[in-house]
Formats: C-alpha cells, structure tokens, sequence
RNA sequence: UCGGGGAUGGUGUAAUUGGCAACACAUCUGGUUCUGGUCCAGACAUUGGGGGUUCAAGUCCUCCUCCCCGAACCA
C-alpha cells in the first residue's frame, strides 16, 4: 500500500486510511464550512490522570488538526469545583507533552465563567431558559423515562424578569446549595432525554481551584463545551460516543447564541477500550485509594505516567493509536497489540545487557588460573544493539564462574529442549562454547551448580570445526556481577474484560501481577543505567530503569517466547 | 419500553463508493540467525441471519437477530 500523504512521517506509520471523521473534515473543506479551517480541542477535565484511552483521544484530536494544517488546544473542561484540582491539571500537561504532542494553546472552560454568564442571561432574555426551584430528584422524577414523556416544571413559564432577577440573585450567593437551577426551556416531550430541559446551572458554594470563591453557580458540561469550542473557534469537535445523544443539545445551544465564529459540529467516535485493562477514571481511583496498586505511576496501571514508568516509548502508543484507526463500533482491543508496538519499537532503539534473573552457578572446570591461581578474567566483546550497528560494542566481564539463568538448564531435559543439560554443549552468547559435564544437587534435589567444561577454540562464539550449537545463553560473570532487583509485572485483571463476571472488576484482579525478584544478577554496565532507560535484557525482554532506584529494573514487555508457546501446546495436550 | 449508534477471519481496522475481500496482531509451517528475539517465505474469512435488485452485492432495497449508549444539579 502505497501512503498517499507523502508529507508523513514513516514512523508514525500513517498510511493514510481513511474515516469517517477524515471523511467530514475533507467534505466540510470541499463546501467551504469552514472555510477550510479545521481546529480541533482535547479538552480533559482536571479530575484524573490521562490513561491510554485518552492517548487515542489525544492522538486523533492533533492527527486531523496536523493532516489539515490545523491547530490543535489543550482545554481543561474545569466547571466542576467539587472534583477539580491543579495537581490533575499539571500532570495532564506533562502526559500530552511526553506523549509527543503540543497543544497550541491552553484554556480552561473556567476562563469562559463569565462569557457564559453572559450567554444564559441571553438565553434567559429570549425565553429560552428559566430558574426551577425544584430539587434535584423532582427534576429528575419529571424527566420521564425511555417511552415515557416528561412533566414540565411549574416554574417553566415564570416571566422573563422574574428568571433574570433570580438568575442574578443565584450568581450573588443569596441560595444555598440544591435550591435551584437555571434549565434550557426547550422540550420535555423530546424523545431525546437531552433535551428535556436541561441543568444549565447549578448552585455550589465551592472553592474553585482557579476561580477561587469568585463563583457560587456552575455551569454543566452541556453548557459549557459546546460554548467553549464556539468561543475558541473550534471547528471539529471530537468526542466520544456516549455523547452522540448530547450533539442535538450541543447544537441546539449554539444555534441560540450569538457566536461570532463559525458554529462547530460534535462528531463521536469509539472510545478505545483494552483486554484485562480498566480504563474508567472511578475505577482507576479506586484501585489507587484502596492499595490494590502503589499509586496512579503503578506500572501495572494503563494510565500515560504507569506506562512511561515502565518504558512505553511514546512512539509505540502514537503507532497503536494510528493503526487502530477511529470508527463508530465499539471495540476492544487485545492488549497484545500494544505490547506488539511496544517491542517493535524498543527492539531498534534498545541497548542490549546481559542480566540473570533467577541464578544458578556454573563453574567451568577447565577454565584457566594465572601465575597467582586465581582464575583468569577475559572481557568479551558484546555487541550492543544488532539491529543499529552504530550503537557499537561493549566489554563484559567474563571468568571461570558464572550465573546463568535457573531455567536455562535441566538435569532431565524435556523434548524440543534445546539449552543447556548434562552431556549437552551450548554457546555462552558472546563468549565460548561450554559442555555440561555435570551438576551439584542439595539435599532436596535443588541444582545448586552446573559444572562444565569449555573449548578455548569457540572464542567469539563459532567453532573453527564449524560444529553447531542448538542454544545460545546468556551469563553474567560471579565475581563481576552486581546485584539488584527486578519487578516483573503481568496483566492487573485475570480476565479479558474485567468486572463481566460479577460486574466488580476487583473480584477478577490477577493476584500475581506483580513478582518482585530480588535477587538478580547484572552484568557491570548495568550500574551506569541512566534513570528511565529502557534496555533489552538478552532472551528475556525489555526492561526500564527505576527513575529513583539505582538497581531496580521494571519490566516492560517481555520478548516473544517461542519456548514458552511450546510448553503451553504441550500442556494443552 | 422509547431514542441514538453498531455488526467484515481468533482479534482489530480496510475495501478505489456496485467489480478478484486488504493490512496488522495472534496462531501454525518452514528458512535465516551468536537472543527459541529480529528478519524472510507460506497457511489461516464466501462479510450477523433470511429474502430481493443486478452480468456482478461487504457495499443498494427489505424483514429479522444480536450488541453498545442514553432517564447525574458528573464529564
């Protein structure tokens, strides 16, 4: 397939497919509606930090606002003090730049308090609002139900002065909490519940974390959004689907102002959804307040700082986004694919180390001893990246006794097992080639060392006879070794779709996400890791740095496993 | 119950708008390889169901089924 937007970048592997959304700007270009200005907005509200699904969202939104040589802003949908804090804000703005993407500006629906203010009282003056005293569960009691039509409140047709001058008392603190609010009059027969009069405004004498004490009455989502992208001039307002029902209300606000821009259009599309992942800000918070996880930073949560945390390159969650495309059918995606992003792009940048989780001693019997008797030390050339030959080469540490990894060898090997076990020869990667002459059990029957010898012609890995070898391992030298710890993570939900069993996702938690080893053994290097750095430990997978703990490594994906799919066939048998 | 949206392999997204169902992931076969990684080659769907229009239907018409969203002073 040929991209037709040769101005693409490759690695972001846009292959100009296209949709529905692409499929509007283009149209709303060719009549002119626009006139072929497309701006589009995220707009997060400030409750909760950015997960993965969000990165679709984010993705999408500066994707059409980039292909059409658009802007793209960053809006906090803040109009709720209740929820609303500067922290969630701040860490908001971090995640979209690390994610790769810059808003062009920044606004806060907060800013607009007074714009609104403004617009209601029009809206008010041309009858198209009024102030219910009613509360809440009356109200809603009124809405009616799906087949059922609503009740209009009696306070629906209260004069245009009287609802300016409650309206203005409601804006000066004279109500408590809950007493009234200013609704749309617009029609409570609707089939669409959306429009049964709507809560434009409610009563809360709450601190805002921006406004301050400025305001006693907030406005909703639905008169806020819409107002904002107008105010902004925004042209492609993109939302998800549980607000398609919204779009009529949307328009219907915004066909009642006087705006000056061009009226924007709300266009919905498929949240992006994962296996054995939650992507619900509740949940999230849940899982975080009641200790099933460390913190919204746990790596084993999907949201943007987890996955930076545990060494999510950016770009593999930019490629995810695009390839999954942006449709109207609710999907899940398998988490596997991320994870496919993910090794694609951290095996071409990613440095290779040596590191043995799970040790076991292996002594070379023959290996060599100086003038002093102590065993002779080597450095063997290690080659750092195959895949980017400019990333050179490195110098490990090799001698008589090394560690390698408890699964690499077997007193009684099964079938298809191709590592290392008595009688058998294999290549230590990037050293020699070493025959198992033996092992030492303890008393239980646990290998506690691996004997072998060693043929000093395989140095570099090939022998000179040209005999083969049917495994490469990999080792870290005993006395070199530095020690450390490494977390292994698996999947937080044991099932697919957590919470469809009991519809509490806290009854299907995997209750072995997390394996801490704690003692790992390193090849030297390791130590200089820089905080964050995502490296390929040889066999096993790739592995981020702790940001704070100098020998701490998380993992982030493991490598493909052809080993491990055999063993599973095997027992499916 | 009413309104809105949706249905294409195991999974997700495509299909020049009526013209040989493509791509990726997963799985399986084989090859290459100093990572059981990477890479290369191959295998894997008659498009939710019925009827219709047409030389030709995933695309159009019709009936049906199933799934998702909506009755917050949340967003």
């Amino acid at each position: 397939m040929t991209p037709p937007t040769p101005n693409s970048d490759p690695e972001e592997a846009a292959d100009g497919q296209s949709d529905f959304v692409r499929e509007k700007v283009i149209t709303d270009n060719q009549q002119g509606t626009f006139a072929g200005r497309v701006q589009t907005r995220f707009p997060p509200e400030p409750n909760g930090h950015l997960h993965i699904g969000h990165a679709k969202a984010i993705a999408l939104d500066f994707a059409i606002a980039d292909e059409f040589g658009g802007i793209c802003n960053l809006r906090f949908d803040d109009t709720n003090p209740l929820t609303e804090d500067h922290t969630y804000a701040e860490s908001i703005v971090a995640d979209i730049k690390w994610l790769g993407f810059e808003p062009r500006e920044v606004h806060y629906a907060s800013d607009y308090f007074d714009k609104l203010y403004e617009w209601a009282q029009h809206l008010i003056s041309n009858g198209l609002a009024y102030v219910d005293d009613q509360d809440g569960e009356t109200i809603s009691a009124q809405r009616g139900g799906f087949g059922k039509t609503g009740v209009e409140s009696p306070y629906r047709d209260r004069s245009i002065d009287e609802n300016l001058d409650l309206f203005t008392r409601m804006r000066a603190g004279e109500f408590p909490d809950g007493t009234r609010v200013l609704r749309a009059k617009i029609d409570m027969q609707a089939e669409n519940m959306q429009l049964r009069d709507p809560v434009m405004y409610r009563i809360r004498h709450e601190h805002h974390y921006r406004q301050g004490d400025r305001w006693p009455i907030f406005p909703t989502y639905d008169w806020a959004h819409g107002q904002g992208d107008a105010i902004e001039g925004v042209t492609h307002s993109l939302c998800t689907l549980e607000f398609s029902d919204h779009r009529a209300l949307y328009d219907w606000f915004l066909d009642n102002l006087p705006l000056e821009n061009d009226q924007p259009e709300q266009a919905e599309f498929a949240r992006l959804e994962l296996t054995y992942t939650v992507t619900s800000k509740r949940r999230l918070r849940g899982l975080v307040d009641e200790g099933v996880v460390t913190g919204w930073d746990d790596p084993r949560m999907p949201t943007l700082s987890a996955l930076r945390r545990r060494g999510y390159p950016p770009e593999a969650i930019r490629e995810f986004c695009s390839h999954i495309g942006v449709a109207r059918t609710n999907s899940r995606h398998a988490i596997e694919l991320l994870e496919s992003f993910v090794r694609t792009r951290l095996n071409a940048i990613a440095q290779r180390r040596m590191a043995v989780l799970r040790p076991v001693k292996l002594v070379i019997t023959n290996w060599p001893t100086d003038e002093n008797g102590d065993p002779v030390v080597e450095y063997r050339e290690a080659v750092n990246n195959p895949e980017d030959e400019a990333d050179g080469t490195r110098r490990v540490p090799f001698s008589g006794t090394l560690y390698i990894e408890q699964d690499d060898f077997r007193l009684e090997p099964p079938p298809k097992y191709y590592r290392l076990a008595p009688g058998r020869e294999v290549r230590l990667r990037a050293g020699y080639f070493v025959t198992c002459t033996g092992a030492v059990t303890d008393d239980d029957g646990n290998v506690v060392e691996v004997r072998c010898t060693y043929d000093p012609e395989t140095a570099g890995g090939n022998a000179p006879d040209g005999r083969k070898v049917k495994a490469t391992i990999h080792w870290v030298s005993a006395t070199h070794a530095v020690d450390g710890e490494v977390a292994l993570y698996d999947r937080l939900f044991s099932s697919e779709v957590p919470g469809s069993q009991t519809g509490d996702p806290r009854d299907e938690l995997n209750p072995d996400s997390l394996e801490l080893l704690t003692d790992c053994k390193f090849e030297p290097i390791l130590a200089d890791t820089e905080p964050g750095q995502v490296v390929q430990f040889e066999r096993l997978g790739y592995f981020a740095h702790d940001p704070r703990e100098p020998m701490l490594f998380h993992r982030t994906v493991g490598l493909r496993d052809e080993w491990a799919n055999i063993q599973k066939r095997r027992q499916k048998r």
